[in-house]
DNA sequence: TCCTATAATGGACTGAGTCTAAGTCAATAC
DNA sequence: GTATTGACTTAGACTCAGTCCATTATAGGA
């Protein structure tokens, strides 16, 4: 469970109680938090953290690799922990809610070297938009 | 040209100076502009417009489906007016520039219903992530 | 234990976008 | 052509997410 905090520390990361409190909140809970969620649930355990630190701490988790930013349009970006195994994201148009998705096939592949404008493209990401069971029946 | 025009008359859109003068700085330029390059580009032909105006216009010309929404992390919304063609976007990580591509394959059909968790899915967005030829080298 | 670079704090600030109340005007009816 | 009216526009205040900065605190090595 703490295999997250013995990889940044591998990474020489100086861990402080704050930095700690961050991540455990985000591995704990495999959903998709924003900024504010975040700063939320680190506060029952530390009430004094700032939210200025957590968004340093979200910075640098995504600089190294170990959290994915989810930009959910207009809404607040979203901290996905499950940097480990490649998916895409499902998103209810109604109520902002994330799932993690798996598609078969490799849509860069799908891009042709005509179509990159001498752009080196990095990274794909794929978003399926749609109102999940709830919001379907809201509507 | 004014074919965008006409179509929204068709629609019964009340046609004012300001719709009209936004609906021009878009179907003019086949860029994808910000909603304040938008106000910029407007205000140049009708000095008064305000601010308010150009985002209801083009949040109604979304809503009607005239132009598409682009959302690029954490930057400001840009607007496509190339609505009519199906496509997705290659965005430069750098500068935010974007180009509109045409992938081959169909993302939405590589979707399992096992991975639809109930939702109705109604759109897919691709979006590739690179370096334009500009940002690649100064980096 | 001490030292110092690194991190945290909190409050001000920014940028993008929304809201509101009052004023204006396009399109229809007469 | 004029009157009417509800849709549209305006300016500016406001919100929300996120960043910046000067100051204070502290982890971890010497």
């Amino acid at each position: 469970m703490s295999d997250l905090l013995d990889r940044l520390r591998g990474r020489g990361w100086r861990m402080t109680a704050q930095r700690r409190v961050v991540a455990e909140v985000l591995d704990g809970e495999h959903v998709h938090l924003t900024a504010d969620e975040v700063l939320e649930r680190a506060t029952v355990r530390l009430p004094e953290i700032s939210r200025a630190t957590v968004y340093n701490t979200l910075g640098e988790l995504v600089t190294l690799g170990e959290v994915i930013e989810v930009a959910t349009d207009g809404r607040a970006k979203r901290y996905d922990p499950n940097a480990h195994r490649p998916h895409h994201h499902l998103v209810c148009s109604g109520c902002g809610a994330i799932r993690d998705v798996h598609p078969v096939g490799d849509p860069l592949a799908d891009l042709p070297a005509a179509e990159r404008f001498g752009f080196t493209v990095a990274t794909v990401e794929v978003t399926y938009r749609g109102r999940c069971p709830d919001c379907a029946t809201a509507a």
